[in-house]
DNA sequence: TTGATTCATTTAACATATTAAATAATATGA
DNA sequence: TCATATTATTTAATATGTTAAATGAATCAA
């Protein structure tokens, strides 16, 4: 049996890839003793403040039981504070408090450093490149979405 | 507090492109009862034949003590067999059964034509790019090798 | 207003990820 | 050879991912 595959393994590259871009922002995660998924919720509330859990689900990428431990682990450990949105009380909302703000701030200085460090290296125009290329591939498999009048 | 990212979320896009990719794929392994990871595993052995659990572990990209229960798991399933290294025994390697060798090659077909539709849809050159920077930016992180006579 | 339906989130059960520590076999130097 | 260091894998503990089912609140039709 020879091998039956000829063409790069995608799915493969774009999880290196990934692993290739945290291997960088990691360390400092872990300082302020934060997960890769609590600094994605974190991330999403420095960019929208208060959000409902439904939209940092979608965001963060994170799905919604997944999610309910996140968030249970990231109050426990005072980075975030819930409550019952008090005009739909099946939602809950999402804000992040003084620790969790501080997080994001300092974070966000060193992870946008990091992204100029991979334009001077990387050149800006390939990284462009990436990211529409990226989007095109994201696109690729989008369902149809619903005709509306 | 305004939001203090100014650039695109790389790992998110490379998480969200990887699940786009998936997306097209994950149907037919759930049909053979796989998980993505089994896939991953089933996929080196289809490259390698018998190989031993170090390389199906850097090369599925699964750590170790995941690999374990993956492992175990594909056992009971009758996807694989697993036995000491008689040289050297500490080492274990593992090789598809018959079902698991019937699987890779189903599998490896539809996600040949898998490729085959985003070449045409993407573009070929694209894809290629794509492939290319991918791998610049692996480099870009990739620790120095140590300096050989 | 009731009763069915829809929506948001959580619970449950199992699989995988991650880090540290344990185990077991091999290699190495005194 | 023997004690030690190194290597390969597993165990343990906790966090996260995944799917299906349950819960609880809002909506909507009769």
């Amino acid at each position: 049996m020879t091998t039956p595959f000829v063409h790069r393994n995608l799915p493969r590259l774009l999880l290196q890839a990934r692993e290739s871009v945290m291997a960088h922002t990691r360390p400092g995660l872990r300082e302020h003793g934060l997960s890769d998924q609590q600094w994605r919720v974190l991330r999403v509330l420095g960019e929208h403040g208060v959000v409902e859990t439904g939209r940092v689900a979608r965001e963060a990428f994170i799905l919604g039981p997944s999610l309910t431990g996140v968030l249970n682990r990231m109050e426990r450990d005072g980075l975030i504070r819930r409550q019952r949105d008090a005009a739909d009380q099946r939602r809950t909302v999402v804000e992040p408090t003084a620790l969790g703000k501080k997080a994001v701030e300092q974070l966000s200085r060193s992870i946008e450093a990091h992204y100029e460090f991979m334009e001077k290296s990387l050149g800006k125009t390939k990284l462009s490149q990436l990211y529409a290329l990226l989007d095109e591939v994201i696109e690729l498999e989008r369902p149809e979405p619903p005709i509306s009048a």
